[in-house]
Parts: structure tokens; sequence; C-alpha cells
RNA sequence: GCCGAAGUGGCGGAAUCGGUAGACGCAGCGGACUCAAAAUCCGCCGCUGGCAACAGCGUGAGAGUUCGAGUCUCUCCUUCGGCACCA
């Protein structure tokens, strides 16, 4: 006998305890037998184990779970795999502020997220569970770094960090607060260290063409990444002067342009604080030394550069013109980047926009080498023509006037190069990738540095290397660093004392493999086995994540996959890109409350601590504090967070509604690629639709069990047109599911169905037939999203049957046919009626029968058309 | 600053290939049921004018292409994401 009353804690607790008996979410490898479904891979972004989930999760989550239900459904042998991004930076942070090893705080997060997600019903394959942290993980990352150290993808370089230099230690990006360390409160200062790069360089040019063969990812990822790697074609020449000791010309002031064909228009160059030339010019000239020095105030961030103000001070130093031999100053400017191109620019104010405001700003000269068509040219004021590059033509450039841009950049590339001094060079502006992090919960480097041997990586019988869990982190400094225990060692080649590596590695590089390792987290013995070729082959059937991602993870994602099927790792299957299909979720916000408090500072109140008011119109005119009834801002809809204090925990949402009314809501509230705003009445609204859901075939099934409609019997006309309304919503929702992606509309489709369903007028048998078949299709297409509730009331539908079992809906082409259709009559584009003709009327047939019909008598005025516009199946425009 | 998106009723959103703007849901209003409330059910619901029939306007702003533009093109405004050590 079925429940009345839709409960669902308690169906949710049986059908999760049923799937768990029956292992309804293992994916097993199915690589023999006569009847082999195609493989389902599909992935989630793993999340960093903070504590609790949180929205963006649920939705991540859930989007995965629809989409491997529905593949089931739809035959496929699907792997949906869960996995945990463990090391990282707020583990340290709560461990000084909770006294608490990150480790252990790793771990009783990951549990009890693990248990969140399992009460949401996910069909995850826990079996394959791993955590980034667990050395059967990290030791396949160390040997295989171990690898490219020794072919050179990895080395050592300089590169330039955040110092904190009361802290002593290295901040990363987010902990410089305004330029100063977010603990310390200190100026932050720039700082070169050693730190190990991987040569992404070497794989720039594989990384951007592979993108045209990515036709399942969004074209703006894709554009994203294209500018990321910013392929440039230009000139890379040098500038001889004179050098130190001799006064022969024969020191080089090298520098990269893709704007060659101003080359004549150069009155100055300029190079960044950290380039030899600056050091040398400082060494003479305690004017560029101080300059030089304010240089290294504040932090790395490019965002901050590029908004800084550009500043710069002469060196003092000439260099030749290659082309002129006139002499050229040198400027050390704030805004040259070290770490791009040749850390030195040419300078052409006349027709490069940021070189004309410095230019003006420090009295240089500015000179026009380029022309459109002749307009003045003033020197007072930029005009966006001077950079033109498509229309621009060289004058007062000698033998190059009249030229056009690529005769012109040929011509000079041409010149330079008779000279020696220079060639046309293709240039990115991606960078190679600096993974040395100067923190503790992280991946060890595995490499000794020993006196006698250099950096001798840690041989595999050593792997892997410990990171010991009992620590003591005091904020200040690498705690490794403090730690003989861990890094007195002794060489492996010679034997003698050494010193083991005490950085850790970027946390980005355990996620750039992760993917491949959830099909073999087993193996102990190899880092991916053949079983990566079954999972992986054609590439992972479809990835899902928040669009922050677009660029960095997916480009080292990208990039590992790689240098794996370089390495030979995938053996004869050839696994070029990782992810064949792409879905970038939007974020989840919430509006945010607040008030300004007497040190100017604003203070957030939580969604859940206000009241807002409204007007007749239920439009928001204001808000106030529950506790004390006074007026509070109302500030913007922002993303969920803890600093703005409008989060939403989700586990209250489950506790309350259960988990179905969680994934329904969140998503039916916004399509899956944009932003999503949370809404306690939406939430109502989704439960509210599972109560009519069940209500209906609990109704249904009281009346006894019936036979579902076949489709061959006749139909009254009402009932015809129900079914077919029916079988477009079976059709809608599939294409929703599978090639859309767009899972509210799909919703929405269903619940018109049901409104169309309660509104039957007989209680016939051929009703109760069609009610039928309604119901156990509504309840197949509802169970990706709702699982719980569609699989208990489709077993009452079909007592015995598994509805995650079943095959999805399929529409029946007959009940899709129709013999009249109506369209919509416009007069010059504006809707003026409507007509109904036969499905199969011609041309002539429609525009007569809209010349005749009420709105063209009324409109027409007798007059005739210039022109009649039919759109078979939508609408006849009258133009007149 | 650079790169990439988005902007549609009171709100979330729909309109899939240039063809009926506002599906579906929320909120609101009116009614039924009830001693009452909740829940449920029925109806209305873009704006302006009008008793109404109806008319005009309407997809961030401005221009353009087209018989026809939320959708295409250009310019601008606002908001959001990323910018290499947050994950």
């Amino acid at each position: 006998m079925m429940q009345e009353r839709y409960e669902p804690e308690r169906i949710e607790q049986t059908v999760q305890e049923y799937w768990r008996e029956t292992g309804a979410a293992r994916a097993v490898e199915e690589v023999s037998g006569a009847v082999r479904r195609p493989k389902y891979y599909c992935l989630s972004m793993l999340p960093y184990p903070s504590g609790k989930l949180h929205m963006g999760h649920v939705r991540n989550y859930t989007i995965g779970d629809v989409l491997s239900r529905f593949y089931r459904m739809r035959g496929c042998n699907v792997l949906q795999p869960m996995g945990w991004d463990a090391f990282g930076m707020p583990a340290e942070n709560a461990a000084l502020a909770n006294n608490v090893a990150p480790g252990k705080w790793t771990y009783a997060n990951i549990d009890y997220m693990r248990g969140q997600l399992q009460r949401l019903g996910f069909a995850i394959d826990w079996e394959r569970e791993l955590a980034t942290c667990a050395p059967r993980y990290y030791r396949w990352e160390q040997w295989f770094f171990t690898r490219l150290f020794e072919k050179g993808l990895i080395y050592k370089k300089l590169g330039t960090v955040n110092w904190d230099p009361v802290d002593q230690t290295v901040l990363a990006n987010e902990q410089v607060i305004d330029g100063r360390g977010w603990r310390s409160g200190a100026l932050v200062e720039k700082r070169e260290i050693a730190m190990y790069y991987m040569k992404i360089t070497a794989y720039a040019e594989e990384l951007l063409a592979d993108l045209d063969h990515l036709p399942g990812w969004p074209e703006q990822v894709k554009l994203m990444q294209k500018n990321w790697i910013g392929k440039s074609t230009g000139v890379r020449f040098a500038f001889p002067y004179a050098s130190e000791d001799g006064g022969s010309e024969e020191d080089r002031l090298w520098v990269f342009t893709t704007r060659a064909d101003t080359i004549m228009g150069v009155t100055f160059c300029a190079v960044a604080a950290e380039h030899p030339l600056a050091a040398k010019a400082a060494a003479r000239d305690p004017k560029v030394a101080a300059f030089v020095d304010e240089c290294k105030r504040g932090g790395i961030a490019e965002a901050d550069l590029a908004t800084m103000e550009k500043k710069g001070v002469p060196t003092g130093i000439f260099v030749t013109h290659p082309l002129t031999g006139e002499k050229i100053p040198v400027w050390v400017g704030n805004y040259v980047l070290m770490g791009y191109g040749e850390g030195a620019v040419m300078a052409v104010p006349g027709h490069d926009e940021r070189d004309f405001h410095f230019a003006r700003q420090y009295g240089l000269p500015i000179k026009q080498v380029i022309d459109v068509g002749g307009q003045p040219f003033s020197s007072d004021a930029w005009q966006e023509w001077y950079a033109d590059k498509e229309r621009g033509v060289c004058v007062n450039s000698g033998k190059y006037d009249g030229m056009s841009y690529p005769a012109a950049v040929k011509a000079i590339a041409a010149d330079l190069a008779a000279k020696g001094l220079g060639e046309e060079k293709t240039q990115f502006r991606l960078r190679d990738w600096g993974i040395s992090r100067q923190r503790y919960w992280g991946c060890p480097i595995p490499v000794v540095h020993c006196e006698h041997c250099g950096d001798v990586p840690v041989p595999d019988e050593q792997l892997p290397v410990l990171l010991p869990e009992e620590v003591e982190i005091t904020g200040a400094g690498s705690p490794l660093a403090r730690m003989p225990e861990f890094y007195e060692t002794v060489c492996p080649k010679c034997g003698k004392p050494a010193r083991r590596e005490t950085d850790t590695m970027d946390t980005f590089v355990e996620s750039s493999w992760y993917f491949l390792r959830y099909c073999c987290p087993d193996n102990d013995r190899a880092m991916v086995d053949e079983r990566v070729a079954y999972w992986c082959e054609g590439g992972i059937d479809q990835y899902i994540g928040g669009i922050e991602h677009a660029i960095l993870h997916l480009l080292y994602a990208r990039f590992w996959t790689k240098l794996m099927r370089d390495a030979g790792l995938f053996g004869a299957t050839r696994l070029d890109e990782p992810f064949a299909n792409l879905l970038t979720q939007g974020m989840v916000v919430a509006p945010t409350f607040y008030r300004e408090e007497s040190d100017g500072k604003k203070r957030w109140f939580s969604p859940d601590e206000v009241d807002i008011a409204t007007d007749e119109r239920a439009r928001p005119i204001g808000a106030k504090l529950k506790e004390d009834g006074l007026p509070v801002m109302i500030g913007a809809i922002e993303k969920m967070a803890k600093s703005r204090n409008n989060g939403v925990d989700p586990q209250s949402l489950i506790d309350r509604y259960g988990a179905d009314t969680a994934r329904l809501f969140i998503m039916f509230a916004a399509p899956p690629e944009q932003s999503l705003e949370w809404s306690d009445a939406g939430v109502e609204g989704a439960s509210r639709f599972l109560r009519r859901l069940w209500k209906l075939v609990f109704e249904h099934v009281g009346k006894g069990c019936v036979a579902p409609t076949d489709g061959k019997s006749p139909l009254s006309a009402p009932l015809k047109d129900f079914r077919r309304q029916l079988h477009q919503a079976i059709a809608k929702v599939g294409d929703d599911y599978g090639r859309r992606k767009q899972f509210n509309t799909a919703i929405a489709a269903v619940m018109e169905l049901l409104n169309a369903c309660a509104r039957l007028p007989e209680e016939d048998a051929m009703t109760q037939g069609l009610r039928q078949e309604a119901l156990e299709a509504a309840t197949l297409l509802l169970y990706p999203i709702v699982p719980h509730i569609c699989h208990t009331l489709y077993a009452e539908l079909r007592p015995g049957l598994d509805a995650g079992q079943q095959i999805f809906p399929v529409a029946d082409a007959a009940a899709l046919e129709r013999d009249e259709v109506e369209l919509v009559v416009q007069i010059n584009g504006k809707l003026r009626g409507s007509l109904t003709v036969p499905v199969d009327a011609g041309k002539a047939e429609i525009e007569a029968a809209a010349l005749g019909c009420e709105a063209a008598q009324k409109y027409l005025n007798g007059a005739t058309p210039k022109k009649i516009v039919v759109v078979p199946g939508r609408l006849v425009n009258l133009v007149v």
C-alpha cells in the first residue's frame, strides 16, 4: 500500500540503502564479452576539502550525477568517480587558527564532506575515491617529476615571489592585501628565489593547435586559452651599445616587437628593474638605484602591475639604433616585465599608446612614422589610428616609406638579419610554469641537493618522499626547512651528506592528472595502467566544473596529459586531449547586506538575519536586521563567500527538504553555465512540485492497476492532443539532457506535462491508460534529477521494476504527427491574428487563406500586399 | 590595464536555425475549502491609456542590416569571471 504523504527523509534513506546493496554506482571495465556497452566517463572537478560542501559543489555534482544517470539509462557503462584535492594553503591556515595538524584537519573534512555527498544520493563509485595528499597518490607524481627532470622538461631558475619582510616568509597573491602581508601588515617586497619550472612553453604550439580539435568545448573557453597562450609573430632584434670596459660595440640590448614596421619611430628603450642594464646603471647612479628599489616594493600580481601608474627613470646608458645609428636613451620602466620576452622593449611613442603617455609624462620625443590617409598627427593627444596596423603605411622611414605593415616587417627583418642583429620570431605570452612552493602542506619535490653532484632526483626505490604529518606551523617560513629529520639526508649518487629540497609542489600539479588515476587508483606498481585506455578512449566524455578554472587548471591538465602521452604511459592508446566535452558551470550567488561601522569598515549580515521590506507590488524597498529592527544596506549580488557572509549552507536545506528538493531547485533555478541566485522561495516551490508529483501518482495508483496505452488504439481528440504533448515532452527532455544540457527547461517541460495530466477531464479506462503512460514516462524523465522519489514512484507504477535500470523514454513518432497547424498572421511584421491550415498546405494555399482571414480584411482595407512572406509552420507576413 | 562573458516583467528564467517576447517557477492579488490558520485547489498577473473592445510602448543605451531583430553588425554603459603563489 502506497504511503499518502511524501516523506523525503524516509524514502531517500531506503533508496540509498538499496543502491548501496546492489552496487548500483560501481563502474567495471567491460573489456570482453558479447554485449559491450559504450563507456561514459563523467568527471566533475574534485573539491578542496575545506570543511563542508558549499552550494557550488552541490551544483557541480548534481549536474554530473544527472548526466551520469541519464547516460546510464541510454545504455552506457558509466564511471562517475570522486576524490579530494587535499593539499593546499587553507589547511595551514586552519592549523594556525585552531592549532590542529593540517593532515588531521584535512582528513576530518574529507570524512564529513563524503557523508554529505552520500546524503545527496550521487551515483559515485566510492571504491575509486582518492585523496591527493595520500602517499599512494603523490608518489607517482614524484616519480613522474624525476622523469621530467631527467628529460630537462623540469628545470631550475630564478623566479619572483611576494616576500613578507616581517614574517620572513613567501606570500601567495591572495595573502597580499593592498600591498601588505595579511598577518604582519608589513609592506610586501619582490624577491628572487630559485624555483623549479615545467617547460610548458615547449608545448605551446600544440596546446594552441589542439584547441581546434575540441568541438565539445565552449568557444569562450577555447578563446581564453588561445589568448592566454598568446602566439604572436614579430621580430627579435638588438640595439648594440658600448660595453663598459672596451668601447667597442659588442654588447647588445635585445628586444622583441610585433610592430617592427614602426622601428624608425623608436625614441627610447625601456628595461625591467631586474634587467642587467638596470643593475649596471643602479651601481653608479643613486637615482636609478632608488627607483629599482622602489620597483621592488609591492607584490607580483599582474593585475596590480598592469593598473599601476607607469613610471621610469633614465639609466644614462645609450644604445645605437640598429638601422639609423641614432643614439637611443635607455630607461628603467616599472611596466616592463622581466618574465616576458626579453625584459626590455623598444618604445615608439608615436604608435603605441602606453609609450605615448610615458613619453609625454617624461618629455621624450614623439615621432610619426605611420600614416593613415593623411590624417593630421599631433603629439598632444593620442588617437586610435596611430596604432592601426591594418591601414597604416610607413612615412618618415627612409627606404621603407609607403610600405604597408607586412611589407615593412619583412623588409626590416631582412635588413636586421643582414647585419646579424635580428630575425623574425614567434613569441608566446605563455610562460613556463613555476611549481615550487615554500609551503608545508603539499607534495615534496623529490630532489636532493648535493655539494658534489648538484641537484639529484630521488631514485624510484626511495619514493615516495614522505611528507611528515606531525609538524609545527608558525606562519613564518616553511616548517620543513626547520625539520632536520626531514631535510638531512645522503646523496643518492655519492652517498655523502646532502640536503633534501624542502619546497613542495603547486597544488595545480595534483589536479593535473587525478582524472587518469581514477581509472586505476589501486595500482601500486605503476602511475597508470591499461584501464586508462578503456575509460579515456576518445577523451573523458564529460568534464564539469567552475568557469573560474577556464584557463589555468584546464591548460595544466591538458599539458600534463601530453607529457604522460610522450612518456609512453598510455601504451598504444593515443590520448592527446584529456577532456572531450567540457561544461563550465556558473557560480552560486546571493544578495549581500551590510552596515558601515564607525571605523569605516563594512559589517556583513547573513541573508537569514535580515527581513526585506517590499512595496505593494513586491518590489524590495529596504531591509532591516531582525535582531534590532534597524535598517541595513542592500549590497550587490555576489558569489557566496565567507567574506560577504552571504553563504547558504546546503546542509540545512538537505535536512529540511531532502536531497531531491535540493537537487531539483539547483537544477531548475538557472541553466548550468549561468550564475545561480539563491532563493528560499524557489526551494519551497521545488518541494511543492515534488509533493504534487507524489500526490498525482498516489491518486492514480489508488484507482487500481492499468496497462499503459500502446499508441495503437484510437483516442478521442483531447486525449490525442495530450498524448502528443506527452511525446513532445519526452523528445524535448532527452534532447535537453543529451545535446543541450539545459536542465531547467527539461524540468519545465515535465511540469507542463504534469499540469496537463492533472487536468485530464474524463476518468474512463482510456484516460487511465494514458495517465499510466504519462506518469511512467514522467518518473523516468525526472529520474536523473530527483532519483530517490522517482525510484519510489516508479516502483509503485511498475511493481518490481528499478527505474534506474530502465531505458530512457523514446518519443513515439506516430504520436507527434498532427494534421492541422496554426500560423501567425503579421501585417508589416506586427502580429495581427492567426489562422489554422492543413499541415501539408502549399504556399499558394497559405497565401490565399491569409488574405482571406479576418485580420487581413481588417488591416488591409482592400489594398493588395506588396509582398507576402510565408514561413512554413510559423507565420505569414503581409507587407503593404 | 589586458582577456572572456552577461544584461529580458516585482524576482529566477524561456524563446534551440532571424519568425507569436515573457514558457515553467517564485512573489503578489482575488476566490473556494476551513471556526481559524497552514496545506491544497481555481482564476488573474509586462508597462501606459481605456468601463470595455482595443490601441500604443516594451528584451541595458544609441545607431545599422532585414518583410521581420532579445537573437546579426558597430559604438557606449553596467555587472561578473580570469590574470600565472586561492582552489
